[in-house]
DNA sequence: TTGAAAGCGGTACCAT
DNA sequence: ATGGTACCGCTTTCAA
């Protein structure tokens, strides 16, 4: 007969269950865990034990037991960043699907902490890890040999050692640019990310591209490394006005730099688009909401979340012979306000910023 | 002499180690946690092994023993809100100082959820839990109760029954308010948050006490029930304006609401703030880069996610005896182009929104 | 200063 | 269908 015992400080173990359903803790683990070896009747009696006692299994205990977590990680440059955000967003829904948990690091592109989430594998913390880099992972390769458990990179990878999800990121840029060629602008200007960055050198490549690519004389095409944060592309931006660059379309590398760019040409007393076509990459969220709508170039996060989470629960899942596997997505352009054509294209000779 | 083994399958573990060096697994143990009683000659030695060995500590069996995990869990009902990933930011940033790791878990605000987070303590997964809530923990109230380790609240509680910290929203709201009519405005529209919810209800009561205590006749408050997303602010105000309703100050229980309604606004062809204007709550980034750039009424997110932290590590520190402690943070307002007053007052009539 | 051995709380094998 | 019991890998007495 069940009773509700407060027990003192002692944690209730699966041993008190059992003294208490008068079975082993063999059988209550069993019932516990529904096998079918169990009476329908022992099992019963089991959970109502276990329920009235309050019974909580121990993780560690189990996990030591069965070198098993249900945990995964998702290793994230920075938290604050709308698009790992957006990332971070479908791995969790997967993960709770299947009755995992998920361990969200923000590793704020720091290699060392990089190579701590890694670590966090081998001591057995979880069972996956994903991990988004932008390094082109070049800094882990060592660390990505030896891991002690199934890897998924989200960004570029030296070699493909361990699965791995990319965005075609050149495309997204030549992408842009022609969109900003395709509205009218003439004189562009390229706010890139931090140098030595795969998605910065990616870009970088992809604008090079379409310059390449154009039949048209090649318009001057200018160059800030600033970092991907809303306050690099406001200095950025500031920057460029400062040097008194003519432009009127501008590239930025990603929304966030896009949307203080934005704020700074504003300040500057111009007109978006009509003085300045502006376009970002990502597409995040925020994009809807500034003002006027920020055009981007979609980098697919949430389906590159999934397709990781996916190629990871393919390993967890028994599928760990098989050679690593790499998975690209394509960008898709997403006009919006920021980037609608000029009305009368003449008119692009009046512009000027100031 | 160590020597750089390559272990086949078999994970290595401290009896490996052990082994390498010649001495027992105690005292590579002692040896690899810094223990004193251990000859420098010796600890340097074991050092050597393990790192030869590539030997990594098996978090499960260490916590098994010990019954610490040194992890905490932060709990937030939705990761996509900036505001939260403010607190998630400072709580992090103290737990890596204090070498904890954090489990960031998004609960969708299903107090489901809540539960079960409430109960990966009792599993012993982590050490400690923040949790915010925005039902008032009325619904965990008896899991809170019987919890089996330290829970820091942010949000309200019902009885004051674990440490938690709070901030004062109805005197933000009404600092909110008192703010629209100091910029000029006269007939005033609140946009609020989902019934039911402890924000929500605290937002009405400090725009109510605002109401009364003006000297001034009341004017219009009116009301419009949404959830705290951008979307859902969009769709208030295009409510509002639907019903023909005529307002020239807006309040939005928070910052994202703000947003998409403002954009609502100015759909509908109002200027903002000359014909309305807007303010929202909590101060997100975003504030700073919309057009206008948004008034809002800080909530301390960063504050609230460091004393939480504090609160927490000082139950962790052993400090587990004491009553439970209630901490309050006071609003703060933050003006911006949003709320600029009116240059001239009088041109109020002129107003409409049409 | 170091070693032997007893757990921590489960799981899973082998009996019965 | 159930019980006994040997682990999982580490920490921590207690002895030597």
């Amino acid at each position: 007969m069940p009773q509700s015992i407060r027990p003192g400080e002692r944690r209730v173990t699966i041993t008190d269950v059992a003294k208490a359903a008068n079975v082993s803790s063999a059988t209550v683990s069993l019932a516990l865990n529904g096998s079918p070896r169990i009476s329908v009747e022992t099992r019963q009696r089991v959970e109502r034990c276990a329920r009235a006692l309050r019974y909580q299994p121990n993780h560690a205990a189990a996990s030591l037991r069965t070198q098993v977590t249900r945990t995964i990680a998702l290793a994230v440059p920075d938290i604050g960043n709308p698009v790992y955000i957006e990332i971070a967003r479908t791995v969790q829904q997967i993960a709770r699907q299947r009755a995992y948990h998920l361990h969200l690091i923000s590793t704020e592109s720091q290699p060392s902490e990089e190579v701590h989430a890694l670590e966090t594998l081998a001591q057995r913390s979880v069972d996956g890890l994903i991990m988004i880099s932008l390094h082109g992972a070049s800094a882990l390769d060592a660390s990505l040999r030896e891991v002690a458990g199934p890897v998924v990179i989200i960004g570029h990878l030296q070699d493909v050692i361990c699965d791995n999800v990319t965005v075609a990121s050149a495309a997204g840029a030549a992408l842009a640019i022609q969109h900003l060629w395709a509205v009218g602008c003439s004189a562009l200007a390229f706010v890139n990310g931090p140098a030595g960055t795969w998605p910065s050198s990616e870009r970088e490549k992809g604008v090079q591209n379409a310059l390449r690519a154009a039949d048209q004389t090649i318009s001057p095409v200018l160059r800030a490394e600033e970092d991907f944060t809303t306050e690099g592309g406001h200095r950025a931006a500031q920057h460029l006005l400062a040097q008194g660059v003519c432009f009127d379309g501008l590239l930025c590398a990603n929304d966030l730099m896009a949307i203080g760019a934005m704020r700074a040409l504003r300040a500057h007393g111009l007109r978006i688009p009509e003085d300045v076509a502006v376009i970002g990459m990502d597409d995040i969220r925020e994009c809807q909401f500034t003002t006027p709508p920020l055009s981007s170039v979609s980098l697919m996060a949430g389906e590159r979340g999934r397709l990781a989470a996916q190629l990871l629960f393919d390993r967890l899942g028994g599928d760990s012979g098989t050679l690593p596997r790499q998975l690209t997505v394509s960008p898709v352009l997403m006009p919006r306000g920021s980037t609608t054509p000029r009305r009368t294209p003449a008119a692009r000779d009046e512009r000027g910023h100031l």
